[in-house]
DNA sequence: ATAGTTTTGTTCACATGTGAACAAAAAAGA
DNA sequence: TCTTTTTTGTTCACATGTGAACAAAACTAT
């Protein structure tokens, strides 16, 4: 029993462990994807990953509008206008209007921004294959306690915030 | 092997799921905070998680100096000296020197403070005990696959960012 | 002791992101 | 058609956090 709980509570312990470094885990990703984006030349100018979002949300969704980049990003309305004028600006990205529509404006990559896309996309890709590779040490059924330990985890955190963000929930890094 | 790769896929999308529903699992519990807050009449005055973390820390290594919440938290110095202005002119801490020496200055919690110190390893106690509940539903051999999986993870991310973050990684909500 | 160095904490300009108020265009109702 | 409502995007003031430059105190070594 005494061990028991003591096996619990490391087992929590590791848990936040693992969620917090997660964090820094991502944060280096992101120099990654710096040091890669120097060594083409692309100059992002900023320390900040969000705006490589942006692109990467506008690239899977060109062309798309204001309003569908907050919907699928979670960001604010002002937030994606200064973002959105910053990467026009840089030349990452154009604007269009479609159908007559004076109102809406819509966004799509340009080459450079394209790049940077395909470079992101890259980098995740590694990041999915690590993933791939980390898992071979270990057996089908530990897979599968895992896969559901996880599922189970999701399902409690979406269960807990009743349905507060059902829609939306766009995978990110 | 196809559906070996399918369900590999299927893993990562629930890691990555699981990681990104943590942070809004997280924002929720910050709710629950504000909540609890106001019901005992605390004004927290603002949206942010980050000043009650400082008490936390606060409370658990009183009497801390500046330098010592800058590396105990990973902010920065600026930070540290926002955040702590305003929780003094709140009354949720207070300054003091110690052993003659008028550089350092150490900060300990008022009862004010207090109040929401304890508020917070409140929470943090029932978000503990949530997580043991939702352990019960797995067996021991289920459970050892998981921590290690977990312990895995974290020694997985450690490697990866080459001891960039060896100290200070205390652990955060 | 004292000169040089390190530690400590503040201040500043800046970057990022938010909500509220707003204006223009589009959509909906009558 | 004409009025009203909704949608869309911008602007503003604000909050939070950062790094660099700085000043004062403490430490180190000669």
């Amino acid at each position: 029993m005494e061990f028991q709980n003591h096996f619990k509570g490391h087992l929590y312990e590791q848990y936040i462990r693992m969620l917090h470094l997660n964090e820094l885990y991502t944060e280096q990703e992101f120099n990654s994807f710096r040091q890669q984006a120097r060594k083409y030349q692309i100059d992002m100018l900023s320390n900040n990953i969000t705006s490589v979002h942006v692109i990467d949300c506008i690239g899977d969704y060109e062309p798309i509008n204001h309003t569908g980049i907050v919907e699928k990003m979670g960001l604010s309305k002002a937030g994606i206008t200064k973002i959105s004028s910053k990467l026009l600006e840089m030349g990452f990205i154009m604007r269009s209007q479609l159908n007559n529509n004076r109102k809406e404006i819509y966004f799509s990559l340009t080459d450079k921004g394209r790049h940077v896309y395909h470079l992101h996309k890259e980098l995740h890709k590694e990041k999915e294959e690590r993933f791939y590779q980390f898992m071979e040490s270990y057996s089908e059924v530990e897979l599968q306690t895992i896969g559901k330990f996880m599922s189970d985890l999701v399902a409690r955190a979406e269960e807990y915030s009743e349905g507060k963000f059902t829609i939306n929930d766009d995978i990110k890094d």
